[in-house]
DNA sequence: TAGTTATGGTACAAGCATGTTCCATACAGT
DNA sequence: ACTGTATGGAACATGCTTGTACCATAACTA
């Protein structure tokens, strides 16, 4: 069913979606030339894959969106309360951080672009339910408007991700950090 | 002492700085033929006052950090704990969204230059102090590693950004917000 | 008011990134 | 081994942005 690629075709792709990711979270004005030459593929073959900047850029953007669920796909079954359910969620996520920061940094191109907006939506829909569910079983304050505490996964995202910049804690430290902080804060 | 600017230099200076912060938080690949435009001002007059984008781009970037400066000067004098500290910088700082929004788009651009880093490493450092004296007076946790904290208070600006973006909280509120879940986190 | 100075418009040069076309070559599928 | 297809290099066109030079005009300062 699904069609048969050539394999010239598979390695081109992830070799530019790879270094392109890397390339353009350092510096979003990166040239498709320079992408090419770090990906060690010829600047035709990557307007041939990808017709315009605009669109390798939908296509590494998409990428990680697919790379962020399927590393949470499993998180339902294995989630023993929607609380649980967060913290597995910060050790699945805390790790993709050369994901997370080309998302960060692109996000404004990407907000132009429906398809991705919508993908955005639904990941944001499905936190959304996840902190209903929290609610309801007793385990986050309900007097906290839930917009905030969507947007707080994101900011401990965020978080987790500069002090691993600059520090050299590792992702599961960092997520029981984050986790802890999400559920206590930092006061004694 | 102060030399004296001419008028007109000084309400180009304003201008240019509002519009270029503006138009560069939306989009960071703004040409300053846009700014120039949309600040009502000559092209050439752009060049004049600023050498180069570069260079407009670190002027804004230092306005910013400046503005944030003054904005938290009287903390300080102010606070009756180091707790206290924290609440009223949330409160002075969460209004600021246009400066935080371009300061966090182009962090890249000014990482490169050292006197905005040194302004950066200051205000980070001062952060890490009144860490120290919450944990010194007892009213945040000796167990958290502080560079974790100092993330954190960067990851609620985040937090409330992206909450200020998309709901109607005002600052005061989501000030009020960022400070509780610093302490005590979302949990029940 | 007189003199100085900033302004803005035009014109110009140069560089760079995007995007296209063509062709010989190398590789994958069978 | 054979056939088709992807590759990469070169060459080219184009448009945009940066940065500079000049000049008449308008505005500030004293």
């Amino acid at each position: 069913m699904a069609e048969q690629i050539d394999a010239r075709i598979q390695k081109s792709q992830a070799t530019i979606i790879n270094t392109g990711m890397q390339l353009l979270s350092k510096n979003s004005e990166t040239s498709l030339s320079d992408i090419a030459r770090k990906a060690g593929v010829g600047r035709t073959t990557l307007y041939r894959l990808y017709d315009t900047k605009e669109k390798l850029i939908k296509a590494i953007a998409i990428h990680c969106l697919e790379v962020f669920d399927s590393a949470t796909k499993h998180l339902d079954s294995e989630a023993t309360s929607a609380l649980h359910a967060f913290h597995l969620m910060f050790k699945a996520i805390l790790p993709l951080s050369a994901e997370m920061e080309f998302l960060m940094k692109l996000r404004d191109l990407e907000e132009n672009d429906p398809e991705i907006v919508a993908i955005y939506q639904r990941q944001a829909n499905d936190i959304a339910q996840l902190v209903e569910y929290a609610k309801a079983e007793g385990s986050l304050s309900k007097d906290i408007a839930s917009a905030w505490v969507v947007n707080l996964v994101d900011g401990l995202f965020y978080t987790a991700w500069l002090t691993n910049t600059e520090s050299s804690i590792d992702h599961d430290a960092l997520a029981d950090l984050a986790f802890h902080t999400f559920c206590n804060g930092v006061a004694r």
